[in-house]
DNA sequence: ATGCATGAGGC
DNA sequence: CCTCATGCATA
């Protein structure tokens, strides 16, 4: 089983040192032993197609994907009007709960079949032209994308599903459209304090201002592009499926004031 | 698996 | 400058 998928990974594995070779399960072989529970339990006033307001009113009106508290489905999720059936394959809105039994499923079946994620993301460019990295579709496996953004991405990785499974043994070839003239910025390593301070800060304010950001980079001695972008990223993990740290229901997207930091880090899902 | 980063689209 | 989708590089 395992072997299947350490071959598979080898055929396409991107420059990486000898030593690192052990974790060849890049997101490929981990056995889905356990079972994270999404915190959207709870269900709230179903208004899909005109969400109603509530007191705490946001400067963006129009953001999708279930934001901070409340629960995944913000943009609108399914919730027809009438009694239909859900559980579709595909065809209108999936709820957030039929999209982590998709994910489920289909992390299961993708590894039953021997394929990595890199695989997938690989193999959807040569099905449709739109090629994916691991990355994304580690994220989807693991609902870390927003709402709207598994909603777009539930399909296509659904096709693939349906391609692989009737699968006659035709080797999918690819060719990558790579190059990209312009050299990235090396990945900012921010020491663990610093990440201390800069989560304090997200708690009190979200989002700072420009002068804000810059007086907050001299004192911490980062450059204010990477505070900006800090912010930028946390942000949009208080918007994914799965939530950080632990927020719970009843709260909305605003913090009060005085809420206390606990020093733990982001805990989510255990590690698989 | 995840952190920092890029870039397109919008105000 | 922000959000949002996406990914290189890294732990």
């Amino acid at each position: 089983m395992a072997a299947a998928n350490g071959a598979a990974q080898a055929g396409l594995l991107y420059p990486q040192p000898p030593g690192f070779t052990v974790n060849g399960m890049l997101g490929a072989a981990q056995p889905a032993l356990h079972h994270h529970g999404l915190r959207d339990a709870h269900d709230e006033a179903p208004g899909p197609p005109a969400p109603p307001h509530h007191g705490a009113e946001h400067p963006h009106g129009p953001h999708p994907a279930g934001g901070g508290g409340g629960g995944p489905a913000g943009g609108g999720a399914a919730a027809p009007g009438g009694p239909h059936h859900e559980a579709h394959s595909d065809e209108d809105t999936p709820t957030s709960d039929d999209l982590e039994q998709f994910a489920k499923q289909f992390k299961q079946r993708r590894i039953k079949l021997g394929f990595t994620q890199a695989d997938v993301g690989l193999a959807l460019g040569t099905l449709y032209g739109n090629v994916f990295s691991q990355t994304t579709i580690c994220r989807f496996e693991a609902l870390q994308l927003s709402f709207k953004n598994m909603c777009k991405l539930k399909p296509l990785l659904n096709k693939w599903l349906e391609e692989a499974d009737s699968s006659s043994g035709s080797p999918t070839s690819i060719d990558k459209i790579a190059a990209q003239g312009r050299k990235r910025k090396k990945r900012t390593s921010i020491e663990v304090s610093v990440k201390g301070a800069l989560e304090s800060h997200f708690l009190k304010c979200p989002k700072p201002s420009a002068q804000e950001i810059t007086s907050l980079a001299d004192s911490l001695q980062l450059e204010k592009e990477v505070v900006r972008v800090w912010f930028c990223n946390r942000r949009q993990k208080e918007k994914r499926m799965t939530p950080p740290g632990g927020t719970l229901p009843g709260a909305e997207d605003v913090y009060g004031p005085s809420r206390d930091t606990p020093p733990h880090h982001g805990v989510q899902t255990p590690v698989q």
